[in-house]
RNA sequence: CUGCCCGUAGCUCAACUGGAUAGAGCACCGGCCUUCUAAGCCGGGGGUUACAGGUUCGAUUCCUGUCGGGCAGGCCA
């Protein structure tokens, strides 16, 4: 028999259901914790679903269940309700059981049994071309939250950043750097309006200067500018500007190559690692931690892109049309076929994101979640499409998409485009509004649903910000346990049956809700489930606070209380370091 | 034009995957500090779940259509 009332009325039930209806015996035993107090501890519908298999009334089914129910000392009471549910009361020793196993457990409580199942969980992956604003951000603690509970609930987790070392916006970045660090030493050409605007490249120029002085600056505005197109005006929008300027900042960048040789490799390798440690080192202060950083270039290196190609060419799925190659995803689903390889040979950024995929599998991972910007959903079914040419199983990689985060200034949108260099970063985010509140701000809202961040209501010193709230709770249980001076382990002893009012066993059967809360936000990729709970959690725990002394002369009450209390703080703790929040002892 | 996501209180969002009378927080109104932290608590008003059909014992949830919003539809990433 389960000491979890849950697990054991599903057993119970499952008893019931052998002899009311010996071939339906697989019909999934559903239980659920009502909302209305009315309605018992917990509810099921089995009747409900028997209903129509067996074509009998709910009702009567419900009490044929019932009858051949166990008796069992953790049931108090069962009822018929409603169209046919049963409610089951729970004897109160059944109830206030949770706290000393939470007290036994500590932070092991609510931690799922080790799957054995192997997690790959790719997320943040911003190029590193600028610093990280507040969309990465969300990914970052929607990511690190859902790795988290991941974990917690048992599986296996590998952290993953996907480093675009390879691309085209790079090398912007690159001649960038360099054009910014020409301008010191007035070698000057109009700086081009689709490069990288941001000052964080002029401080990048400045360090080259400072370390190299002119080392990359023996040229000519002539030179640099050689068999560049002119710049269309800047209010030109036309789709023919546009195609100029890319091209313009193309010529650009093969000038830097030549004109620089290997120091280009330099400059390019500089700017990468100015900006890639500048993230690092923003989302370690943001607590999110990865185990590994993917380069993109090193499927270069090891020959993974060509390698990829080669095996779906092999399977027939390439075809060549206007000198370019094309991988055939519309035998799998996608509106098109997509270019693998250019017509100047270059690869696409797609033909490195299958041969990463293709790494993702060969390493054997149970399951690959890729978290994703919402921009991208159209990239899904190409991957997808990939994956199966490949004969690899398209299922076992999930892409979770997060919707865009929308900063609200003053009342009014604030944008964030990295070229333009008009972005709130996130630095500046997590300096303004504090690491807890972001964390759990971001988290706070389903991750395909749009979050509006205010800033104005984030900055203020909030009382309205709800990770105060929850903060709180724990700091007020530091207190009380501070000042009651006793020994933790005492609590252990604590008698639970003088656990008995309502709030009390209110506040019993949310921490016993814990566990299974755990697997649902594991199961659903929805850590914004913990946020929910824990402010249900430390909305009750106020409550009661405010009701009832703890500290109370009669010495059983006292004990049981400030177990129950130290409880809660230790689910409280749990909770907020799966968000990573912290839980400060006094506030 | 086509595809995907979304539409719930004045605002920002939940709702245990199809369950019972749809819930919180802000904001608004009224109470509670000589007793463990008032960043708290207690009470109140606020809804045709965008709209119209359908599926069934039962729909915010699933299906179809309409309206409204977001995002995509590069040999960019």
């Amino acid at each position: 028999m389960s000491a979890d009332p849950k697990v054991h009325l599903a057993e119970l039930l499952r008893t019931a259901l052998k002899s009311v209806a010996p071939d339906l015996t697989d019909t999934p035993i559903h239980l659920e914790r009502p909302k209305q107090a009315g309605h018992g501890d917990f509810a099921t519908n089995l009747a409900l679903q028997l209903a129509k298999p067996l074509r009998r009334s709910p009702r009567d089914l419900a009490t044929m269940l019932m009858a051949e129910l166990p008796a069992s000392k953790m049931v108090a009471a069962t009822e018929i309700a409603g169209a046919g549910f049963i409610n089951f009361t729970l004897a109160a020793g059944a109830k206030t059981g949770v706290v000393s196993e939470v007290l036994a457990r500590a932070g092991d409580f609510g931690r799922g049994a080790r799957s054995g199942q192997k997690v790959q969980l790719e997320f943040v992956s911003a190029n590193p071309t600028g610093p990280l604003h507040v969309g990465h951000g969300r990914g970052a603690a929607y990511g690190a939250s859902l790795a988290s509970v991941l974990d917690f609930a048992g599986h296996d987790v590998t952290r993953e950043y996907y480093i675009n070392d390879a691309g085209r916006q790079m090398d912007i970045l690159a001649l960038s750097t360099w054009l910014r660090y020409l301008a010191f030493f007035n070698i000057e050409i109009a700086f081009p309006p689709n490069a990288y605007q941001g000052d964080y490249v002029i401080n990048m120029a400045r360090e080259m200067r400072e370390g190299h002085q002119d080392r990359f600056a023996k040229f000519t505005a002539v030179q640099l500018l050689d068999g560049a197109p002119g710049l269309p005006a800047v209010e030109r929008k036309d789709d023919e500007a546009k195609q100029q300027r890319e091209e313009h900042l193309d010529v650009l960048i093969a000038n830097a190559k030549r004109l620089l040789g290997e120091d280009y490799h330099w400059v390019h390798g500089f700017a990468l690692n100015e900006q890639l440690g500048d993230g690092r080192e923003d989302l370690e202060e943001f607590g999110v931690h990865f185990d590994k950083w993917f380069s993109e270039k090193s499927l270069f290196d090891t020959g993974l892109v060509e390698r990829a190609v080669a095996q779906l060419e092999k399977h027939g799925h390439i075809y060549v049309q206007d000198g370019a190659k094309w991988f055939r995803s519309t035998a799998f689903g996608d509106e098109k076929d997509r270019v693998v390889q250019r017509e100047n040979g270059l690869y696409t950024y797609f033909a490195s994101d299958i041969a990463y995929h293709l790494n993702k599998y060969e390493r054997g991972f149970d399951r690959i979640i890729d978290i994703w910007g919402a921009d991208h959903h159209g990239y899904i079914p190409r991957v997808k499409g990939a994956l199966a040419a490949l004969g690899l199983p398209p299922e076992k990689l999930e892409v979770a998409l997060v919707q865009f985060a929308v900063l609200y200034r003053n009342g009014q949108k604030a944008a964030m485009s990295t070229r333009s260099g008009e972005f709130v970063t996130l630095r500046e985010l997590r300096r303004e509004v504090g690491n807890d509140a972001c964390r759990f701000f971001y988290v706070l809202r389903k991750s395909d649903q749009h979050l509006d961040f205010d800033l104005d209501l984030a900055k203020s010193q909030s009382n309205e910000n709800p990770v105060y709230y929850v903060q709180y709770a724990h700091a007020r249980v530091c207190s009380v346990l501070q000042q009651w001076g006793g020994d933790l382990a005492e609590l252990g002893a604590a008698d639970l049956a003088c656990l008995e009012n309502e709030r009390e066993l209110a506040l019993c059967a949310r921490l016993g809700s814990f566990p299974e809360l755990v697997q649902n936000a594991a199961a659903d990729y929805a850590p914004h489930q913990i946020a929910f709970y824990l402010k249900d959690l430390a909305g009750e725990f106020h409550s009661w606070y405010n009701a009832e002394r703890m500290l109370v002369d009669d010495a059983a009450l006292r004990l049981a209380r400030l177990a129950l209390a130290a409880a809660v703080r230790q689910v409280l703790v749990s909770g907020l370091a799966l968000l990573g929040v912290s839980a400060p002892q006094s506030m």
